[in-house]
DNA sequence: GTTCTAGAAC
DNA sequence: GTTCTAGAAC
């Protein structure tokens, strides 16, 4: 990491332009956090603010809302600052990253993952430190904190990640951070070890279960080189399933090759789309796939998904050959698309004739069985037969034909530079891709949850899975009976009167069957295809409102019954039920129905979105950030006042019954609870 | 021995 | 979503 060569210097007329940083420092106790600012600021010509959770309240240990405070006026005063209290997880870490919407400024993260010895025995020692954690106790708490370390990504919000794994690493990011003036900026990116450059094949890495740690990226390669191997060798042993399990989607860039589209505009065009639909596709993920290394849409895609947050385990670019990503780059793919031509035959070069003829003629004659041409902008999937050498070798199970638009005037239907029609067909092209992408993995999923009752051949389940595409999408047949419970009270309401407690044109309210606090009921959207969050846009502002505003007004007509009762309103990220419906819940969870830890972290984790939360995304970015969600459920067990963790629910029962801490800052911002005035005085 | 979780079945 | 239950955890 050469300093020299790392730091973006500002244009000659930039030089006034302070550019305040954030920095979350991310390290157990004893890792070096507070060192590390202290090093960095002695250096550095920048104005930095310390903010210390150990020392904030008058030199002694304070709360995360004062640093918040504290970070708040710091960049007001255009003051750069390091968040220094240990970070460790994703919870933890959210509202300083948060900043980055108030103040308009980059969120980097530090990570000191430095051996858990090290951090204990300096813990130990440690006598005047101003955390207070000291003597035996310390190897305790550190590893405690230690297994709930979650490793930063891009994702949550970061703009720049620096991982140090030794004491050298330290050294390097303080010099890199001490060299950065007010005006200077770092480039985006994950950084690791030696190279600068892992950005991506970090998402790479993880995708192959090749690292846990970033220690071991050592290569700022793309992995196509025959050195990296190792993973094929598990997945020839493992059958035709993708590794993890995971639906991975190849494709080529759409007409920038032989069509001539400007790769600029169709690289913005590819991060868009992915950005949309990277939600829509499951647990599926996408892989942009060019032959050559120096690709220029590869760079320019790279870079803008890391602009735009995309989750590099989701989307990714990849160097290698898509007839042979299995056998040649060790990323097994079981859908590849092509970049067809309209007639939908083999030839012509690149990758339509390198997939045609990798294929065989399975492929032409199971083509020509499905379509015979195809128009711009337009995809078509063909399930690749399994005598098909591209199933076999490379457990490719379907081929998406995609055509693009032509900027070539020596090719058929040349659109003569017209980049507004151009722009508006490549942009169809990939969203039918996509879509069509979608609808695999629909089925897959599907085919996955009945298949094992009437079928005993594991290696036919497994081939079923991917063989049989069903076009429709009809989404009722996702969800089982029992799920479908909500969506028949909310078409007829009438008919279920047990527990239905009003009727409106727009919603029904419903008392819980099952309660997990005093008060819990639903309040139930009426329009049909609105079955989760994941239905929603900016459409649904209005219902999503109504569905508010009658929350709203049971939960007083509540709390004019019992005026201790604190209520919440929100919706569970990927419901087990179907047909969008708004929780609304006293939180004191005092209920028999309230038996396990999904139970619990359906409503106090970040699955639970609030619905102010809900709307004001909607309402400013036209739909939500949903994924990833399930793994809230497993989440350790939290008091959803004071914080602390329970080692089982009845533990954790034990606890809420009587803790009086008050609610966590964010919960009362912004009227994410609703409780009577006196009450309010005391939780806050 | 009892308590608790987690996965399958519905 | 719940119920049931094997077996892990205590």
């Amino acid at each position: 990491m050469e300093v020299d060569d790392e730091i973006i210097k500002p244009k000659e007329n930039e030089q006034d332009n302070r550019k305040p940083i954030v920095v979350i420092l991310i390290g157990a106790p004893g890792s070096g956090k507070s060192v590390f600012c202290d090093n960095v600021m002695r250096v550095s010509t920048r104005p930095w603010v310390r903010v210390c959770q150990d020392t904030i309240g008058n030199g002694k240990s304070g709360t995360k809302a004062q640093c918040l405070a504290l970070a708040s006026t710091s960049l007001k005063d255009g003051k750069s600052i390091f968040i220094d209290r240990c970070n460790l997880t994703i919870e933890q870490r959210a509202d300083f990253i948060k900043l980055k919407e108030s103040y308009q400024v980059d969120i980097h993260a530090v990570v000191l993952d430095l051996p858990a010895k090290l951090c204990i025995s300096r813990s130990v020692k440690r006598t005047g430190h101003e955390g207070n954690l000291q003597g035996g106790k310390a190897a305790a708490v550190v590893n405690q904190m230690l297994r709930k370390k979650e490793l930063p990504k891009l994702n949550e919000g970061f703009t720049r990640i620096t991982f140090c794994q030794t004491e050298n690493d330290v050294q390097e990011a303080v010099n890199t951070y001490g060299a950065l003036s007010s005006s200077d900026i770092l480039p985006f990116g994950v950084f690791g070890e030696k190279k600068t450059d892992t950005k991506v094949q970090l998402g790479i890495m993880k995708f192959l279960k090749r690292v846990d740690a970033p220690s071991k990226v050592t290569s700022d390669k793309t992995i196509s080189e025959p050195s990296n191997h190792h993973v094929d060798e598990r997945q020839e042993q493992s059958g035709t399933q993708p590794l993890d399990g995971v639906p991975t989607l190849a494709f080529p860039s759409i007409s920038t090759a032989d069509f001539q589209f400007d790769t600029e505009k169709a690289s913005d065009i590819i991060v868009e789309t992915v950005e949309e639909f990277v939600h829509k596709i499951g647990n599926g993920r996408l892989v942009l796939v060019d032959i050559s290394h120096g690709s220029k849409i590869l760079s320019l895609v790279k870079s803008k998904a890391v602009v735009k947050n995309i989750d590099p385990t989701k989307f990714f670019t990849f160097v290698g050959d898509l007839t042979k990503l299995r056998s040649g780059g060790g990323l097994h793919c079981n859908v590849i698309a092509n970049a067809a031509n309209w007639r939908l035959k083999p030839g012509g070069g690149g990758v339509n004739a390198a997939i045609f003829d990798a294929a065989g003629p399975d492929l032409e004659t199971a083509t020509k069985k499905r379509a015979g041409s195809l128009s711009p902008g337009k995809a078509v999937t063909i399930p690749l037969p399994s005598t098909s050498p591209l199933f076999s070798k490379q457990g490719v199970t379907h081929v998406i034909h995609v055509l693009g638009p032509n900027m070539n005037p020596k090719r058929p239907n040349c659109l003569n530079d017209d980049y507004t029609t151009g722009c508006k067909i490549l942009r169809e092209a990939y969203s039918s891709l996509f879509e069509n992408f979608a609808s695999i993995v629909r089925t897959q999923e599907k085919s996955s949850d009945c298949e094992a009752s009437n079928c005993d051949d594991e290696k036919t389940k497994k081939l079923k899975g991917f063989i049989e595409v069903n076009e429709s999408n009809n989404s009722n047949k996702d969800w089982g009976t029992w799920a479908q419970v909500l969506y028949k009270i909310a078409m007829h309401p009438e008919k279920h009167r047990n527990g239905v407690v009003e009727i409106l044109d727009d919603v029904v309210v419903l008392n819980d069957v099952y309660p997990k606090a005093q008060r819990h009921i639903l309040v139930i959207a009426r329009a049909e295809g609105l079955d989760r969050l994941a239905d929603v846009s900016r459409k649904h502002l209005p219902i999503l409102r109504t569905m508010h505003d009658v929350g709203v007004k049971w939960a007083r007509t509540f709390l004019k019954e019992n005026q201790s009762l604190v209520f919440r309103l929100g919706y569970h990220s990927s419901p087990s039920m179907r047909q969008l419906h708004l929780h609304v819940i006293s939180q004191d969870f005092d209920s028999k129905h309230l038996r396990n830890k999904k139970h619990w972290n359906s409503f106090n984790s970040p699955f639970f979105r609030d619905s102010v939360d809900v709307i004001q995304q909607v309402s400013e970015e036209g739909r939500l950030t949903l994924n990833d969600d399930q793994k809230f459920m497993s989440m350790e067990l939290r008091c959803n006042r004071c914080r602390s963790a329970h080692p089982n629910i009845p533990r954790l029962k034990s606890h809420i019954a009587i803790c009086k801490s008050p609610f966590p800052a964010k919960l009362l911002q912004n009227d994410r609870l609703l409780q009577n005035a006196a009450n309010k005085d005391d939780n806050v």
